[in-house]
DNA sequence: CCACTGACTCGCG
DNA sequence: TCGCGAGCCAGTG
């Protein structure tokens, strides 16, 4: 089953998103040196621990979507931790990514 | 080894 | 605006 230190490079790039700030799950795989490996990043986040520090949340889809999870639980949680941190939702649930995205 | 399944993306119609 | 198909690739049975 998993061995986390398998995704390491992606808590590793998860962990330095800025508090505020949110970035994709493909620019993600790109900044870990794992181009065109969204789903990857999914399924490394879905594995991680509650204790883990890497801040999972700040973790959105292509165009500042919520990805929908399978209980979907965790998605309002997420919407929640990010607005404490003063990420703003659209009407439509969407994050700007020209405004709250890294580098964006 | 094969088939199926996703916390994904992008392009088309 | 919305759905669908195609790429994508690691786990799972």
């Amino acid at each position: 089953m998993g061995d986390l230190r398998r995704y390491e490079r992606i808590y590793l790039v998860v962990a330095a998103i800025p508090p505020g700030r949110v970035s994709t799950y493909g620019q993600v795989a790109e900044l870990a040196g794992l181009p065109g490996r969204a789903r990857l990043v999914g399924r490394a986040l879905g594995e991680l621990p509650d204790r883990h520090p890497a801040p999972w949340y700040r973790v959105v889809g292509a165009g500042g979507r919520i990805s929908p999870r399978g209980d979907g639980s965790s998605a309002d949680e997420q919407r929640l931790l990010l607005e404490d941190e003063g990420v703003e939702f659209s009407a439509g649930g969407l994050i700007d990514l020209v405004r709250y995205g890294w580098d964006g």
